[in-house]
DNA sequence: GACAATTTCGAACAATTGTTTCAAACTAAC
DNA sequence: GTTAGTTTGAAACAATTGTTCGAAATTGTC
């Protein structure tokens, strides 16, 4: 056995795989494309994987048990950490997730693609993935809009929810444009500096949101 | 001439390539779907207007020109209202281009759809629509924050821009993941709700900002 | 009404892409 | 070393989709 294949095609597909997936999206990535990065021929998702798709589930499956310990929406935080504290590592990891270019990030952009273009596998994703971050999500808002489990208080909770994620999926979904808007553009450098605005903007946003509640 | 015939191809054409560009996307729309939803004969979208793409650019254009006197950015909205009710009527116009399902709601649509997959429309799309939608948005967010003009604070008044574009943009995009997550959904009966919610959300974030900024 | 120009129509073409196939190469067990 | 099973490889297939083409139909003009 040669020493450049001690991998095997497996692990290599869904390397070349995850990361053409999380660059394009399912739909357009090509089988082709992902075979030659892998360096295998066309023939090989298919035997491998049953089809394309076979292989698209093996990649969110991979990439899944990858990226929580990588990139944990509580790191550094501790159970006395404040709520503020915490969102701003939640932020910062999935800014982490979906603007980082390290191996492997893909976790984060496979969600991020999933929202804009979703595919057969997107009900799985939702329920090991997705939901799972957004439990916790919701729990911080909580945490910082108070406690009383109204049902209006809920419903805020959880816009406020997509609010902050819609704010960072922006920064992958709409890079281009963002980018012709703004020459300078942003990178996995300004992840930071990104973090930072993002927390503040959103603890202003769910304070005037507490506040509003509270008033009625 | 047979009265269902009194329109011509062309904006049977375009009419019909607008909701399904709107709904699909550049990529995914079939000019075989377009067509048929057109009543037309399979070559007409080369016949008309050379190319698929060409027809795209001639949807931009027709949905540019019909758009802002439909929903004006500033709609309701005086020189001497404030900012902040200057935002909500941005915030709502915005809500309404890319959830309203009236005819042709297509250019926010579009323009979120840009924003997730790019065509080689996109600088003209820029340069017509979202530039000066985006400037005006800036000029808003710039009297929140106060009017100094130094870099650090057109960069925060970008971000913010970025904030409350992304947070509206994944009602339309995120559609499916958000009506798994919460399963009554957010329709065209919620457009007035989500304005109130992300109008409170963007001005107790920019107000954050801004006393971010005036501390140091 | 005749003729030229335009438009319509559907078949056919070409390019892309996911999938299948089958022979060849390789691996492992005996 | 032989043999059975697995994996690889490239070509071929089938489906989709944008585009082209030539004949037919329609329209407008004299």
């Amino acid at each position: 056995m040669n020493i450049s294949e001690i991998d095997d095609t497996k692990k290599k597909l869904i390397e070349a795989a995850g990361e053409i997936f999380a660059q394009k999206g399912f739909k357009f990535a090509t089988v082709r494309d992902i075979c030659k990065k892998a360096g295998t021929h066309v023939g090989s998702v298919n035997y491998h994987f049953r089809d394309k798709e076979g292989l698209y589930e093996a990649v969110l499956q991979y990439s899944h048990i990858s990226v929580l310990e990588k990139y944990p929406p509580n790191l550094g935080i501790t159970n006395n950490s404040t709520p503020e504290e915490k969102l701003k590592a939640f932020i910062h990891s999935f800014l982490l997730r979906i603007l980082d270019e390290g191996v492997p990030a893909w976790h984060g952009k496979l969600m991020a693609q999933e929202f804009a273009n979703t595919t057969n596998a997107v009900h799985k994703l939702i329920e090991k993935s997705i939901k799972p971050l957004h439990i916790y999500l919701a729990s911080i808002v909580r945490e910082l809009i108070g406690h009383e489990k109204n049902c209006k208080n809920e419903t805020a909770v959880f816009l406020c929810t997509i609010s902050i994620v819609g704010q960072c999926i922006q920064y992958f979904k709409g890079k281009e444009i963002i980018e012709a808007l703004c020459p300078r553009g942003f990178s996995t450098k300004d992840v930071k500096m990104l973090t930072e605005q993002i927390t503040l903007f959103s603890l202003g946003g769910i304070e005037n949101i507490k506040k509003e509640l509270i008033k009625n």
